[in-house]
RNA sequence: GGGGCCAUGGGCUAGCAUGGUAGGCUACGUGGCUUGGGCCCACGGGACUGGAGUUCAAAUCUCCGUGGCCCCA
């Protein structure tokens, strides 16, 4: 990092993690609480959350999922009531082990996950088909105590997420919802964050504990590395045997219930900085930009003053419920605040000045191509809306084809080791169903399966068996 | 989980080797001047991560803690 000041940012984007630090704390996102690993989130971080939950909810009352809220401790003995879940998070749990200076009975886990909580309650509350199928969501935070580095909204020792809940009288409706959460949730990363995925099924090693399988959502970042940006489980009956979540047919035969459960946190955010941001800061999609365009005039001390046309201009914006904002500073120059605004991701930047207020024009700015044009202001909601979607979509097709540049295939061990270690991003590779060569793929070169499709044909990267998957392979975050 | 680096006004840092007056830039406040890509001038307030130790004397040396960052697993 340079020395002498502190506007706009010392790193660069090719050093992906500094500049992913200073970026979170230049733009007011977030800041560091005093007990490590946990964050402060800012209000435009909060904003974009807020706008992840307004989109999700809308989608999920179409699915038929209803938010809800369930207690924050766990007691222990329901957390081990299923023993691969169990054992899948207990070494990251927070304990409350005492209240005031009374010791507790039974110590309390601070949930990592609801499942447990909920399918207590799931037991008590279904007892026949007309109970079924039963979706609930909550929006609230969990905490596992990660023992490695934290990184802000990447792995954080508390974070944000919605988990949905789902149970069903047969396997095929879970099945189906499983995949349905699937969909809304690239829906919500392309729609709203410009974040395109592969789509695909955990491993057996990779998969949620306590899951009969887990469906997944990874996208690729800059540095090649990847990461899991949501998942989506088929519980099947593992947890309803134990929890004893049955319902009795219209015959009289009592049956458990299929069950799912999805989740998205805030780690999408991170993930969004991440994948749009340049060497000047942060680019936010306009779909979640808690400022959409940001209005700069431009005064000279005897000309006519363009501020009352920005702000004629601001109102007409937001009358179209564009969120756009007048920056009247009159301490600071024009080429600051664009430099301010770029840092901060603003979507779109107009300048008027006294030669616009003359012909009736004013100067759009795009931030995520930096290109200028001179437009007139008449009809300028619309010109503005346009170029907003228009901005939307180019960010999601760039960072589109950058995935897809980012997937190679590869036929040998030595090959996909070269190109972990050299290129990068995904390697596609044919792979049985042994465990033991999946682990061989991480111990030669410290790379994880992502995710896997279905194959019926080609040989196991690894032991030339008939391959059973494409696998994506990468290291990841 | 292992290893390394770092911590000085709000932000970035100088000072540390060889212990002795904490300096700069930026930001902030006030006033003036300016404004089509990070203007300029003057004045002002503001700091040694916490604890212990060594010493006449600690930002500086030692130990312990806390936090952040990087690399590896």
């Amino acid at each position: 990092m340079a020395q002498s000041n502190d506007r706009g940012l010392q790193s660069s984007k090719e050093d992906l993690s500094d500049w992913y630090s200073e970026i979170l704390i230049k733009s007011g996102f977030i800041d560091f609480s005093p007990v490590g690993g946990f964050i402060v989130l800012l209000p435009p971080a909060a904003f974009i959350w807020e706008k992840i939950r307004e989109y999700m909810n809308k989608e999920m009352e179409k699915m038929g999922v209803k938010n809800s809220y369930f207690p924050l401790l766990i007691p222990e003995s329901l957390l081990k009531k299923e023993s691969e879940h169990f054992t899948g998070f207990t070494p990251e749990v927070a304990w409350v082990t005492e209240a005031g200076d009374q010791k507790l009975e039974e110590r309390l886990a601070v949930r990592p996950t609801s499942e447990t909580i909920m399918y207590t309650m799931y037991s008590k509350w279904i007892h026949g088909t007309s109970d079924l199928p039963l979706k609930l969501n909550q929006w609230n935070s969990v905490v596992r105590w990660e023992t490695s580095s934290t990184r802000p909204f990447i792995r954080t020792k508390e974070f944000l997420w919605q988990e949905a809940h789902t149970a069903h009288a047969t396997e095929d409706e879970a099945l189906k919802q499983a995949q349905e959460a699937l969909d809304l949730y690239e829906k919500v990363l392309k729609d709203l964050l410009a974040i395109p995925v592969i789509k695909g099924r955990k491993t057996e090693k990779e998969k949620f504990k306590g899951a009969v399988f887990t469906y997944t959502l990874e996208a690729m970042m800059p540095d090649g590395k990847a990461i899991q940006m949501a998942t989506s489980h088929m519980l099947g009956q593992n947890f309803s045997v134990p929890f004893e979540i049955t319902y009795v047919d219209e015959k009289g035969n009592k049956h458990y219930v299929w069950q799912t459960s999805w989740g998205l946190s805030w780690r999408v955010i991170g993930a969004m900085i991440m994948l749009h941001g340049d060497s000047k800061g942060l680019v936010i999609p306009p779909e979640v930009a808690p400022l959409q365009v940001v209005l700069v005039p431009i005064i000279y001390r005897d000309k006519q003053d363009p501020t009352p046309r920005a702000r004629e201009l601001a109102r007409e914006l937001q009358l179209a419920g564009i969120r756009a904002y007048v920056d009247e500073r009159n301490d600071k120059t024009p080429g600051y605040k664009y430099n301010e605004w770029e840092m901060r991701g603003v979507p779109l930047r107009i300048e008027i000045g006294p030669r616009d207020v003359e012909h009736g024009t004013m100067v759009l700015a795009r931030r995520d191509t930096g290109e200028k044009s001179v437009v007139n202001v008449s009809d300028a909601a619309a010109t503005v809306k346009s170029v907003l979607s228009n901005i939307q979509k180019s960010l999601y097709e760039k960072a589109k084809a950058k995935l897809v540049s980012m997937i190679n295939e590869v036929s040998t061990l030595e090959e996909l080791s070269e190109a972990v270690k050299n290129r990068r991003g995904f390697s596609v590779v044919n792979l049985c169903d042994e465990r033991e060569c999946e682990d061989k793929i991480y111990d030669t070169t410290g790379a994880t399966v992502r995710c896997v499709e279905e194959t019926a044909e080609g040989k196991c990267i690894v032991c030339g068996r008939p391959a059973r998957y494409r696998a994506y392979v990468s290291k990841a975050y």
